[in-house]
DNA sequence: AATGAATGAGGCTTCATTCAT
DNA sequence: TATGAATGAAGCCTCATTCAT
C-alpha cells in the first residue's frame, strides 16, 4: 500500500482522510446489511469510529452514502459476473456467476438487494439494466449453443434468480450451509430450470 | 342482518365499529402495499376514511395493526395454499400454489413479502413454519410419487420460490403480463425446477 | 367573540385550535422582535405555551410562519396607512402615517423592519412595492398641492423614513420618549425635510 | 521594505502573518457585507486564501473576528467623520460627513449597519457613544452658529441619520444612483431637515 | 366511541471550534 | 505556523402516540 520512497508523513493527512473513507463505506455497508436501509446515520458514523461531522464531510447526506455504496455494489457485482459469464460453457459460467453473487451478497448484505431490486433507482439510475443484460447475454448465449432449452423464459429466469438474492434469503442459507453450501444450491436448483432435456417424451409444459 | 331483541344502538355501534375494524385492515393493506411498511398512519387513516383516534381505539399501535396484517395475510395465504396442495397431482398442486400466492399477492402487496420473508417474525412468530411446513408437504409428495425429481433440495426450491414473492418481483410481473401470465411464468420455471427427468442420461447434476 | 346562540361545545375545539393559531402569531411576533430573525422554534412554542409540533401543525415550517407574520404586518401596515392617508392635509396626513406606523412597530418589533427593509421579499413578493406606493401617492399629493417643497426627493425620502422603522432606532427612541413622543420626534424631523419653505432667499440647495 | 540585521526567516514570517491578518480582515470585511452577518468562517478563510486554523490563529473566535471589524469599522468612520467635521461650515461640514459615511458604507456594508446600530453593542462597548458624540458636536455647532434651526432635535437627527446607514436602504441608493448620487440625496434631504429657515412665517412646528 | 389537535422524542444535518499532521 | 479534517452540540422538522372535546 505504501510506495516506497514516497514521503511517509506528507501524504499522511490523506491517507488518514481516505481511511476514514473507507472505514465510513465500510461501516455503512455492514450496519445497513444488518439493520436495512433505515439505519441511523449515528450507528454508522459510530461504527466507523468517527462523529456524524466526519460522515457528511465525505459524504453529503443520507442519500449520498447510500449512492456512494450502491455504486460500489454494482460495479463490484458487474464486474464479477461479467469475469465469471465468461467462462466457455454457459452451464458452469451460470454456476460462477451465482458464486459470485452469493459472495458479493456476503459482502454487501442488504445493499445487494437493493441493487438487485431496483428500488432506489432514482440513486443510480441504469445501473440495474447493465446487470440485466449482462444476465441476458449469458443466458441467451446458453439458449443458442443448445445448453439451456429453447423454451427457457429468460426475463422470468432473470427475475427468479434476482429474487434470491433480493430477499433476503441468501442470509440464511449461508447461514446454514456455509457460502460454498448455499452458491451450490442456488446454482443446482436454477441449473435444473435452465439446462436443455436431453431427450425424453412426458417432459416440458406440464400442466 | 337484524338480531331481534338487541337495542337499536348498541347494535349499530357494534356494526359501525366492526366496520370500521374492516375499513382499517382494508386501508392499511392498500397504503402498506403501495408505499411499503414506512407508510405512515395518518395516510392509513385517512385512506380508512376515520381519524387516527379510532385507528387507535382499534390497533394499540403501528405494530400491532402491522401484526393483525401479517397474521391475516398469513391466514389466507396458508388457507389457500393448502386448498391448492390439496390437489391430487403434485405438479398441478404446484401451479395452484403458486396461482394462489400470486392472488394473495396481488391483494397483500408489500404484505405477503413480509409475510413470506420472515423479517418482522418478533410481530408473528411461528407464522412462516407453517407456510413452510405446508410447501415441505407439498414437495415431498411430489417427490414420493415420482413427480419430482428424488435429490430435489426441498428448503432450498421452498426459500427459491417465497424469495420470487419476497422480493417485489411479481409486482412488474403482474403488471408486465397480467396476473395469469406472471404465475403461469413462474408455475413453468419452478416446474422445471423440480421435475423429474423422464429417461435420458447426461441430466443430473450439471457441473 | 361568542356569536350567541351558537353550540358552546361543538366549535370549542376548532376555538381552542384557532387560539392556539393566535397564540403561536403573538409568540412569534413577540419572540422575533425581541430575538431577531434568528430567534429558534423552540423559543417560539414555549413562549405560546404549545409544543414545537403543535406548532409546526399550524405553520408547515419556519419560513411559513415568517411569511405569516411578514403578511400579516404588511397587511397591518398597509391598511393602516392607507388610513393615515386619507387625512386631507399632507402634512397631517404624513404625522398620522408616521403614528401609524410607530404603532404598527410597537407591536410587530423586528417584523416590522423586515416588511419595510424588502428583505425577504422572497416570502413575500411585491409586499414592499405595495407599501411604497401608498407612500409615494401621499407625497405626490403634498408636492402638488404646495403643502411639499417642488423639489422634494421622493425615493430619497420614503427610504429615509423606511431606514427609520428598519433600523431599529424606533426601538430606543419609543423606549425613551414614549410612543408619542417618537412620533412626534420622527414627525417634526421629516416634515422639515418635506415642507415647502414660505418665501425667503437663501434657502434652497445648499453646497 | 527590509530591515536590516532582522534574521531573514522571522521577518518572513512576522510579514506573512501580518498579510494573512490583513487579508482575513478584508476577507471578512467582505463576505460579511455581502452575506450578512450570518456568513460562514469557512467562507471567509476560502476567500482570504487561508485555512480555518489560520484564521483562529489570528481571531478567538467568531465573535472575535466580527469584534475586531466593528472596532475597524468605528475607527474609519469616527476617523473620517471627525475630519469632515472639521469643516468650518456646518451645512458643508454635514454633507461631508454623509459623503464619507457613504463611502465607509461602500467598503463595511453590512458591518456599517451594526456599527452605526448599536447591536452587537458587547462586542464593543461605549463604540457607539463616540460616534453619537462626534455627531452631537458638528450639529450642536450648526446649531449655535445659526446655520441649523435652533429647535433641532438633535438626537432624533443623529437616529434618523444612521438608520439610513444601518437600514440596508443606502445599498440599494449606491447601486440606483450611484456613490455621489446617494451621498448627495441623503444630505440634500437631511440639510433641509436642519437648515434654519430665514425668515418666513408659517413655517415651523407644523401640526 | 370518534375526532384530530397536541405532544415531544428522535432523526438528519450544519457549522463553530479543535487538533493532529 | 498553516492546514483542513474531525468533532459534536444544537437546530429544524417528522410522526407515532396521547388526550381533550
Amino acid at each position: 500500500m505504501e510506495e516506497p520512497g514516497a514521503p511517509e508523513t506528507a501524504r499522511h493527512e490523506r491517507a488518514d482522510s481516505a481511511a476514514n473513507h473507507e472505514r465510513i463505506l465500510a461501516a455503512a455497508r455492514d450496519v445497513f446489511a444488518r439493520r436495512g436501509l433505515d439505519a441511523e446515520i449515528k450507528e454508522i458514523a459510530d461504527r466507523a469510529g468517527v462523529g456524524v461531522g466526519t460522515l457528511y464531510r465525505h459524504f453529503d447526506s443520507r442519500d449520498g452514502l447510500l449512492r456512494a455504496l450502491i455504486l460500489q455494489t454494482h460495479d463490484d457485482l458487474l464486474q464479477r459476473l461479467r469475469a465469471a459469464a465468461d467462462t466457455q460453457d454457459a452451464a458452469h459460467a451460470l454456476r460462477a456467476v451465482i458464486h459470485a453473487a452469493t459472495d458479493v451478497y456476503r459482502q454487501f448484505g442488504a445493499l445487494t438487494e437493493v441493487a438487485l431490486a431496483g428500488r432506489l433507482d432514482h440513486l443510480r439510475p441504469d445501473g440495474h439494466e447493465e446487470l440485466t443484460a449482462a444476465f441476458t447475454g449469458l443466458l441467451r448465449r446458453g439458449v443458442a449453443d443448445g445448453t439451456f432449452r429453447a423454451d427457457l423464459d429468460i426475463p422470468m429466469m432473470i427475475a427468479a434468480l434476482e429474487s434470491v438474492f433480493t430477499s433476503g434469503k441468501v442470509v440464511r442459507l449461508v447461514a446454514e450451509r456455509g457460502y460454498a453450501g448455499a452458491a451450490a444450491a442456488i446454482s443446482d436448483l436454477f441449473l435444473h430450470a435452465c439446462l436443455a432435456v436431453p431427450t425424453g417424451p412426458g417432459r416440458g409444459r406440464a400442466t
